[in-house]
DNA sequence: TAATGAATACTTTTT
DNA sequence: GTATTCATTA
């Protein structure tokens, strides 16, 4: 245990060392705190806090699984696995089919994916003969999503009359009914979307004191990852735990908050200070990750941002290259530049694949970046998109076995019941559908009872749902003695599933056989698992709740050597030596759906900031001067947040001035002599090479940045004092950490630091460019 | 009810 | 340029 704590840096271990109450660290990208966190929990077990009583929430399952693999190699495994790790969806989904009872619903519920509820809130609008361009399915669903997420639910929202207005004002007076019928379909088929893994949650808390009581004596000690990045039901969630210990521990940056559109509440870090009483709070500043350059670039960016905690990240690495810009005419030369950069990489410097990532603002740009890496052929990995489970044919087969579980699952059932085309048409699953409602009941259940409802079906019909109905059932026998995979298999063949794609014979239909064929081996080797563990059966259930909340990023094995496609949300918590920043354009990205407002734009440049911090010793941005999008070549202007980096830690690749020929005619288009044209730029913004010429002395802009202070935040005089008449035995006044006496001063230049004993936080290593400090004595 | 071809909307990001 | 939805016809 010791030389775990001992490898951290000061800064690390206090935060580690604090056993009990609440306490923030705000942690810099690249600061280690997956680390910090991994001690700590390991650290609390050694001083004997029981596995059992430790939550650790993460943003992702990956995230939480390789935090469980590396606190097993400090404790043991049989330790470690008692902890109770992962996103808040999956370990309350959990805590739910525990208690489902007690809110009516069935332990077996059904997880609803997004595509699952806009397809519901769709049949709801059709239902209600409700105009569906006024009232955009996706739209409604986004916004019956922020109602739960703030916990407004469907009886809150007909009391408040505010909110009512508002979407009568925005033309969707009835969006209060298209909310309640959507919680009453999902309540009839036994389901549960995202949010409401959250809301019940919540819930279930708030009804059941005995419930809360339960739960708040297990989680002893709970700790939260990413904390910027929760939204207001999960806020609720970790305040009522933590309410009875206050053993709490939330980790974030507020620089990296990229949530913000699905409900994110930046305020909870921002206010956690004032939530609980005595917060300690620990800074983790020091990066481990990247580059001097790439720090000071990414630092010199968020620099821009109004709203945020004091906080500077710095690096005692080298200063490595400097950040590479890259212009292209199209998308298309775009990728090829990528794709050739990483070939030549490769070649000089002896990399593989694996250590370069490909970063995009939406997952649309990753067409032209594949086609030319297929065309190198270098391998590469898509992450993120259409993610694997929810692709059309992988979707088929698992709504069958979600049926199988669930048959009140009526998504599952609406989507399967004719395919393949069993003859039962879209006016037989309106009569089923208007039954279902009109008795309360599930369609399957309208269906077991097809001879007692007089529904005005032929008779062949009765017969093709009866069928249906039983091949539904026998698929439950078996599911009773065998296991998953075995299950999958008789599925996808007495389904016709099989038949279907192999009749079809197009490379398409290829493809979708070999998908299914990967998922039926992905259910072998999770039942296949699932044995090994505790001589479990490897039952279809656990499958299911594994593959609702799964993710790509989850799938990954990570042990072929693969460059990586990926939307910078995805990157998050992940870094690689080489990273593209690709269409770096305005519109694109910073999106234009994100310039309405200041804090939309603020967000894009956080996320423009993680980007930056996923690499570790070098960064490309690029931008293309057009680019096909929604099949149109349309032109572009490249990004604001190249220009917001400092010059001096980009290096432009492309000549001087546009060779070719412009795109734009900049001033012609004044045929009317009407535009005032002292208010043109004259240049575009970053087309050319600036100021500072590409093959300057590099030691010039050193010198520079030694004189200029990095943080110019503060007007006073003090702040840099790296190369001034600073002793050992000064006293020194420091901002956040107060008086303090300069023990030992150590390098040189913009790497000098001084080692300084405050009266209040023990002894810490500055680096004095940095250090906001004021000699006092 | 099924199959075919035309029209349309789509691109912000995800558990 | 693509995926989904719609309208038409057999």
């Amino acid at each position: 245990m010791t030389k775990y704590i001992s490898q951290l840096n000061e800064a690390q271990q206090e935060p580690v060392f604090q056993k009990d109450g609440p306490m923030i660290i705000i942690a810099g990208a690249g600061s280690g705190k997956t680390r910090v966190l991994t001690v700590r929990i390991s650290y609390l077990m050694s001083l004997g806090v029981d596995a059992f009583n430790i939550l650790a929430l993460t943003f992702t399952n990956k995230a939480a699984r390789e935090m469980k693999k590396r606190i097993s190699d400090i404790v043991g495994s049989n330790e470690a696995k008692n902890l109770w790790m992962g996103t808040f969806h999956s370990v309350f989904a959990k805590i739910l089919r525990i208690e489902a009872e007690k809110l009516g619903y069935p332990s077996n519920f059904t997880i609803y994916d997004s595509q699952d509820s806009v397809r519901l809130i769709s049949a709801i609008i059709k239902e209600m003969q409700l105009d569906k361009d006024i009232y955009k399915p996706k739209q409604v669903f986004s916004r019956i999503s922020s109602y739960k997420n703030s916990l407004i639910t469907v009886k809150a929202y007909f009391n408040n009359p505010e909110l009512m207005e508002a979407d009568a004002m925005s033309k969707k007076p009835r969006l209060g009914e298209i909310y309640a019928n959507y919680v009453e379909r999902c309540f009839k088929s036994g389901a549960m979307d995202f949010d409401d893994l959250l809301l019940k949650t919540n819930e279930l808390l708030n009804r059941f004191p005995d419930v809360l009581a339960k739960y708040q004596d297990r989680f002893r000690y709970i700790l939260v990852d990413e904390y910027q990045d929760t939204n207001h039901s999960q806020y609720l969630i970790v305040r009522a735990l933590s309410d009875k210990f206050q053993n709490i521990c939330v980790v974030g940056d507020d620089a990296q908050s990229i949530y913000a559109f699905r409900g994110a509440n930046i305020n909870n870090i921002l206010n956690f200070q004032k939530d609980y009483d005595n917060v300690q709070t620990y800074r983790l500043e020091q990066n481990y990750r990247s580059t001097k350059n790439i720090v000071e670039a990414a630092n010199s960016i968020i620099d821009k941002n109004k709203t945020k905690l004091e906080k500077v990240v710095w690096t005692a690495n080298d200063y490595g290259p400097k950040v590479k810009v890259h212009r292209s005419i199209t998308d298309g030369e775009e990728g090829r530049f990528v794709a050739s950069e990483i070939f030549e990489v490769k070649m000089n410097q002896q990399m593989h694949n694996g250590q370069f990532a490909v970063l995009y603002r939406t997952n649309a740009q990753s067409r032209a970046i594949e086609d030319a890496l297929r065309k190198k052929d270098i391998p590469y990995r898509i992450y993120g998109g259409l993610s694997f489970y929810q692709r059309k044919e992988i979707k088929d087969v698992l709504c069958y076995l979600r049926l199988v579980i669930n048959p009140k699952d009526e998504e599952a059932l609406v989507r399967v019941i004719n395919y393949p085309a069993r003859g039962i048409g879209d006016t037989t699953v309106e009569k089923l559908t208007i039954a279902a409602n009109h008795y309360k009941r599930s369609i399957f259940e309208v269906m077991e009872n097809i001879d007692k409802i007089d529904l005005k079906l032929n008779s062949g019909t009765k017969t093709k749902l009866e069928d249906f109905v039983n091949m539904i059932k026998s698929f439950q026998i078996i599911n009773e003695s065998q296991d998953a995979f075995y299950l999958a298999e008789h599925v996808t063949k007495k389904t016709g599933l099989v038949q279907e794609l192999k009749k079809d014979g197009t490379p398409e239909g290829i493809a979708r056989l070999e998908n299914i064929e990967e998922l039926l081996n992905g259910i072998k080797d999770f039942t296949e698992g699932q044995k090994e563990v505790d001589g479990a059966r490897g039952a279809l259930s656990e499958f299911l709740e594994d593959v609702a909340l799964a993710t790509d990023l989850d799938k990954d094995t990570g042990d072929d050597d693969r460059v990586a496609l990926m939307t910078i949300h995805l990157a998050k918590g992940l870094e690689f030596p080489y990273v593209f920043i690709v269409g770096l354009e305005e519109d694109l990205f910073p999106s234009a759906m994100s310039l309405n407002t200041r804090s939309e734009l603020e967000e894009e440049r956080r996320l423009f900031y993680v980007a930056l911090t996923r690499a570790e010793h070098q960064a490309y941005l690029t931008y293309a001067q057009s680019r096909y999008r929604w099949g149109k070549l349309t032109d572009a202007e490249p990004s604001r947040f190249i220009e917001e980096i400092k010059d001096e830690y980009l290096e432009y690749m492309n000549p001087a001035e546009n060779t070719g020929y412009r795109y734009k005619p900049t001033i012609d288009l004044d045929i009317f002599g009407d535009i005032d044209k002292s208010k043109l730029r004259t240049t575009k913004p970053v087309s050319g090479t600036p100021p500072k010429r590409y093959g300057e002395e590099p030691v010039s802009s050193l010198n520079i940045r030694k004189l200029k202070p990095v943080n110019s935040s503060t007007s006073n005089s003090n702040t840099n004092l790296f190369d001034s008449k600073l002793t050992v035995g000064n006293i020194v006044m420091h901002e956040r950490f107060g008086k303090g006496e300069i023990l030992n001063l150590e390098g040189v230049g913009a790497d000098k630091k001084a080692e300084i004993k405050f009266d209040v936080g023990g002894i810490k290593k500055l680096l004095l460019k940095f250090a906001k400090l004021e000699v006092i004595g």
